[in-house]
RNA sequence: GUCCUCGUAGCUCAGGGGAUAGAGCGCAGCGCUGCGGACGCUGAGGUCACAGGUUCGAAUCCUGUCGAGGACGCCA
């Protein structure tokens, strides 16, 4: 499906080079057409301020360039009324015919309707939460997940053949201090004194696992050799908070197409491949007995490496420089994150890779541009997104939070106090560059207003109208669309063939909260034409314009239905 | 100290260089003797943190100040 915004602008391009080809305009290089929805409803459905940028260039009055644009503009459809506004703009009305029939166009695409083509079939990987297995999922998991996932559902609706993944951290020296503490609540659980060790995780949830593997397994890992028992523990704990991850997920509708291991890009060579080339490239140095990535490669050749015109280059950029190998032998995350990079773009050949990472780590997406670049491969191929931390409150204080710390305000938690659908669909209302505040007091009272109930019952208010019609023997059946001519039957259709422009600005600015605010919009466009217009009547002379609104209604609920699941949240048929 | 993100209504937040800056909640009113009142309508409420700059035009872009959060070579 075409998009009437993108097309527009095509033809106010087309219109402009016929006018300067019979010389009513000067002759200039044109700029990108911007087309965007009016502001007003006043001025009709689209604008274009093109002629106020072309002014200068032109040399005329902007609102005289709009009106020889316009004796030009090549006919469309879709295109009811033209005009040119004060101070220049070119202001576009929908035209009604085109709107009503739209409806049919709804109804013969379904679950398809809202899907645009940009992706155009090529492949991209989301990558989301990847929290650390050795805890659950905090509300900022959830922020993450919410956001991924639904960009998942975006981009998959844009044309991208998606696949979702999440990254499981399963070696490193945060997994063993998870082993380590696992190993210390399991042993106190059998009645021994073993200390949490230094750094180790004090959460509670590990007392309980610790408590269940002895009553699952007795004094078993007690008997074995210390280091043997930890390294046991740890695969069995991994599987367990893994496990628990995957449904606290599962809570909010997320589900991964793939867990991938970290420990596996050590195991299959990726890691020793990517090494070896990033080594014979110069650009890793040995320093402190330490292995780094340095973004200004030495090379032994002393061939002229491409342009960096680094300012910080004066300097011998040491600053910038970053471990990979630590002085012990261990390789850092950064390491791991190398090999799983060359994983996506090269092994399995995605052809964009997108990260959603918490603020915090910020300070890692330029070394991640940078390797990228390094290995021979197109930084633009990855793209890192990043959300601003959730601080929690509960009655106006500040909870601390973190797996580290202890204290723990769990997804889980927030789920059952919130419920799935308004937790998610708060998460994503806001863009993911919002710092937020969640007070869960204030949040517990205000879920049963969330905004995401008005949506669902506009749904479930037109499957009640199904329900009642089907039981008066009433149906959509030869229904005539042209009679939707009502104002609010009109409203509501414009805001039903926004969901592909929804859509298309979600995919192409890779920020799925403007999926929320336009199912409000959608929402209350329904619920004011249902106060006007009556649907289902026995009235006299009512048979047609009934069944036609039938089509309407039918039309707006699978709008509804598809933004909801594109948000990712229920579509009930009552409520 | 350096760097990144943010600062918009009482609260939580939208606003891809353009027209009179919007929504939800809260607040003050109004509306149902037919399809779900978890609804509709109206109103009050703003120095878009502050100061400069670019531009025909800035909430939006640039610089600085203040404020919030975050990051700064062997944690992730």
């Amino acid at each position: 499906m075409i998009l009437v915004r993108d097309h527009i602008a095509q033809l106010i391009a087309e219109a402009i080079h016929i006018a300067q080809k019979k010389g009513e305009l000067p002759s200039f290089e044109l700029p990108e057409v911007p087309v965007t929805r009016a502001r007003d409803e006043t001025f009709g459905d689209y604008a274009s301020p093109i002629c106020m940028t072309l002014a200068r260039v032109a040399r005329m009055a902007p609102l005289a360039i709009a009106q020889r644009v316009l004796a030009h503009l090549p006919s469309a459809p879709y295109i009811g009324k033209v005009e040119a506004a004060h101070p220049g703009f070119i202001n576009i009305t929908l035209a009604p015919q085109w709107l009503s029939q739209q409806v049919e166009v709804i109804l013969a695409e379904g679950e398809r309707f809202g899907q645009v083509d940009l992706g155009k079939g090529r492949s991209v990987q989301v990558e989301y939460i990847s929290a650390n297995p050795t805890g659950p999922l905090t509300v900022g998991s959830g922020r993450n997940g919410v956001l991924g996932d639904a960009l998942a559902n975006v981009l998959a609706a844009a044309g991208w053949r998606v696949q979702r993944e999440y990254y499981v951290n399963d070696t490193g020296t945060q997994v063993e201090l998870f082993a380590a503490s696992l190993y210390a609540r399991y042993a106190q659980a059998l009645g021994r004194d073993e200390p949490l060790p230094e750094g180790g995780y004090p959460g509670s949830y590990l007392v309980e696992m610790g408590h269940q593997l002895a009553r699952e397994y007795g004094d078993r890992f007690l008997t074995m050799e210390r280091s043997q028992a930890i390294t046991a523990l740890r695969e069995e704990g991994l599987k367990r908070m893994l496990a628990s991850i995957q449904a606290d997920a599962a809570a909010l509708g997320i589900h991964f197409d793939n867990w991938k291991s970290e420990r596996s890009l050590y195991e299959d060579g990726t890691y020793s491949l990517v090494f070896n080339r990033l080594s014979a490239g110069g650009w890793l140095v040995y320093r402190d007995g330490a292995v780094w990535f340095t973004e200004t490669p030495h090379r032994s050749s002393g061939e002229v490496q491409g342009e960096q015109p680094t300012q910080a280059g004066a300097k011998d950029g040491t600053d910038k420089d970053n471990v990979v190998v630590r002085s012990d032998g261990r390789p850092t995350y950064f390491a791991s994150d190398i090999a799983y990079v060359w994983d996506k773009l090269v092994t399995r050949g995605f052809d964009r890779a997108i990260y959603v990472w918490g603020a915090d780590h910020q300070g890692h997406v330029p070394r991640m541009k940078a390797v990228t670049r390094a290995l021979g491969l197109d930084p633009d191929r990855i793209t890192i997104i990043l959300y601003q931390l959730v601080t929690l409150k509960r009655g106006g204080e500040l909870v601390r939070m973190g797996k580290r710390t202890g204290e723990i305000i769990t997804l889980r938690e927030v789920i059952e106090e919130i419920g799935a659908d308004a937790t998610r669909f708060m998460l994503l209302t806001r863009a993911a560059d919002s710092q937020m505040e969640l007070d869960l007091t204030l949040a517990v009272q205000q879920s049963s207003e969330n905004p995401v109930y008005y949506v669902q019952y506009g749904h479930a208010r037109i499957a009640s109208i199904f329900r009642y019609a089907q039981e008066r023997g009433f149906s959509p059946e030869g229904g005539d669309v042209r009679l939707l001519t009502h104002p609010a039957e009109l409203a509501l259709i414009r805001q039903m063939v926004r969901l592909p422009e929804t859509v298309a600005l979600c995919a192409e600015t890779l920020s799925p909260h403007h999926l929320t605010h336009y199912a409000q919009e959608l929402a209350t466009a329904f619920h004011a034409f249902y106060k006007d217009c009556r649907v289902v009547s026995e009235d006299a002379g009512h048979a047609a314009i009934g069944r036609a609104r039938m089509k309407l209604v039918q039309a707006a609920k699978i709008v509804l239905a598809n933004t909801l699941r594109l948000i990712g949240v229920s579509a009930p048929e009552s409520m």
